[in-house]
DNA sequence: TGTAATCTCTATAGTCGCTATAGGTTCAAG
DNA sequence: CTTGAACCTATAGCGACTATAGAGATTACA
């Protein structure tokens, strides 16, 4: 049996986080110790361990538990399970692509400013006028 | 003299976020007219343009509202503002970092299961074993 | 057994940048 | 003068936590 401190401890997510997700349903309520302490079975650690490497990889909690109810049904198709893959991937590279686009105009922004006050000040300037932009963003 | 849904029209903020920047602090109470609804000199489409463009940037509210201040005091450095930019920018580079080692993890999760139920899923042994990772994320 | 240090409990508020809703008032056009 | 659109304020909700306060439980050691 584990504290909710020696949990934390092992899984690298935080005690107000592991309480936090039990709140929303993700983990179950475990038993109690007399003095109304959560006392963790050690099968606890594979769940909260799922969870944890689910949003380490960028998941939702939405997508996790989806997935966790799926994971309790080894007979059932993974069509769910590899769409919330794929669509989470898609998502990831359209955050990319997007940044990606930020990321040239910073750089043109902040490498062009030649100034030494606010008022020649390229980032200034850029910021002020979109038309002095190269893409939309 | 602009109405709040003109100014919306005309800069593609929403008028609620019109509203929720004044009380933030960004840009500054307007006049009202008889019956209190809110009237902008054309001065103010500047002023909106400019922080839309920092959030069509991803600058946060503070930075753009620390641009603001120096925007407005043409004769001091612009040391701050270019260093808001630089600072932006690498933050833009450390997510586009981060968001490429998910977008490799998560393609070979994606594509690797070859089992046609959750039992033989690749998914969901990925998120069950960090092991089976290449990378950390 | 006493005590002190650490851990844990609940409940609540705050973070960021909005968005939505409710219930009311004002404005502009016909 | 009436209608309908736009506007007003205040409040709550989103996601995924994090922080705080004030109280109670557990553990280690003397
Ligand atoms: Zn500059
Ligand atoms: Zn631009
Ligand atoms: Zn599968
Ligand atoms: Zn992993």
């Amino acid at each position: 049996m584990l504290s909710i401190g020696q949990l934390s401890a092992r899984t690298g997510v935080k005690v107000p986080t592991i309480r936090y997700y039990e709140k929303m349903g993700l983990i179950a309520p475990p038993d109690r110790s007399v003095g109304n302490q959560r006392r963790y079975e050690p099968d606890a650690l594979r769940r909260l361990s799922f969870i944890k490497h689910g949003r380490d990889l960028g998941l939702s909690l939405e997508a996790i538990a989806e997935l966790i109810d799926l994971a309790d049904d080894p007979a059932r198709s993974c069509a769910d399970a590899d769409r919330i893959a794929r669509e989470h991937l898609s998502a990831v590279q359209d955050k990319i692509a997007r940044l990606k686009r930020l990321e040239r105009e910073l750089t043109r922004i902040a490498s062009r400013c030649t100034g030494h006050t606010i008022g020649e000040c390229y980032v200034i300037q850029a910021l002020s006028d979109h038309a002095l932009c190269d893409d939309e963003h």
